[in-house]
DNA sequence: ACTTACTTTCAGAATATTCTGAAAGATGAG
DNA sequence: CTCATCTTTCAGAATATTCTGAAAGTAAGT
């Protein structure tokens, strides 16, 4: 017997975690190679990539930044040796933080400005500055506005339960929720 | 003054919202149509929503449809008429639980099965029946399965936490999360 | 300063996704 | 049953994303 079954496994996670880059919101090859890097567990370089997952090496290169800024990868060095390589965290925790963490500042923190710009731009708020309003519209532009409130604070408290959960602090909400998936409450019944 | 301003507010809030198509893991014009119906609060018909949104028919069609299977908008009729109309779930809690229980569905638990078969493909797992297997094969083969138990299991609390907010008694998780994000644990100082 | 070893960039090619519009498929009224 | 109205489907067009590979960039060694 050889180590084939272990490189076999090896391909079949990468593909499979590829599959999940839709999730994570990064590209397919980005998913794969840090596939690579966290089943492998080794640190690898950009050459080592090209082969196994066999991609170019502008592909290897923009991945393997991009895994980077999203601090999921990083750089390691061998003595001796002019090449960079590059290691995945193996804690799944941290990598989820991460993951989070970049999510709300890329995707959250920019909805929220916007929201906020969106609620200056309605009539009731003129209305505050002593314009005349059709009543029915005011109505309507309140009805707005009150849902534009309602997805703001619902935005606010996946931001404020993200940072927490991102922070230093946050490890206790990890062992919250382990904690609490383990308890049974007693949902539906099948 | 005239609605103008309102319906500038509903569209700049359509836009930003399929920005985060994304996020969602929906596409853009699928992300538009549920924004308009939200925003606005109204049951639409395909016509209104193709006449705001310029969109083709198919285009509204197929994307409404993909809204009903992600349970995020309602059919509604308005009777003495033969159109079908469509509506929003206007709870943007609901709307969430409701995004959740998808995406469980569709990527955590398809990944989850996957991680089970590749769990079987491991040398290790062939030892228990007796073959004989290079040592440092073995060991190689051991971190493999540690890393991959790892994963299954942080994906396992993940699905069941994902299940307990999205059942009915999920309810107070949400305002364990609301809770919880007013408290000040003391994060990093700037 | 030159060479060698490696990394990054980016225009164009390849691929994947999304959209259109017309045709086919429903459904209910008369 | 037939017409009129509304909905769905899907092949091909339009668009967006991702990948390649060669050229330009960077830096350590001599």
């Amino acid at each position: 017997m050889s180590g084939d079954a272990l490189i076999q496994a090896q391909d079949r996670f990468i593909a499979v975690w590829g599959q999940m880059s839709g999730a994570w919101g990064i590209s397919r090859t980005m998913a794969e190679v840090h596939a690579l890097l966290y089943i492998t567990g080794d640190a690898l370089c950009t050459d080592d990539i090209m082969e196994r997952l066999e991609i170019s090496r502008g592909n290897a290169s923009m991945s393997l930044r991009s895994l980077l800024d999203w601090g999921i990868v990083e750089r390691a060095h061998k003595r001796g040796d002019r090449k960079e390589y590059f290691s995945a965290e193996q804690d799944v925790w941290a990598l989820f933080r991460a993951i989070v963490r970049e999510r709300i500042a890329r995707e959250v923190d920019p909805l929220l400005a916007s929201l906020h710009e969106i609620r200056d731009m309605t009539p009731t708020d003129r209305a505050r500055r002593g314009e005349a309003i059709p009543e029915a519209l005011r109505d309507a532009a309140e009805d707005h506005n009150k849902r534009l409130d309602n997805m703001m604070e619902f935005f606010q408290v996946l931001e404020k339960l993200g940072n927490r959960f991102v922070s230093p602090a946050g490890r206790g909400l990890q062992m919250a929720a382990t904690l609490l998936s383990k308890i049974d409450v007693g949902g539906p019944r099948p």
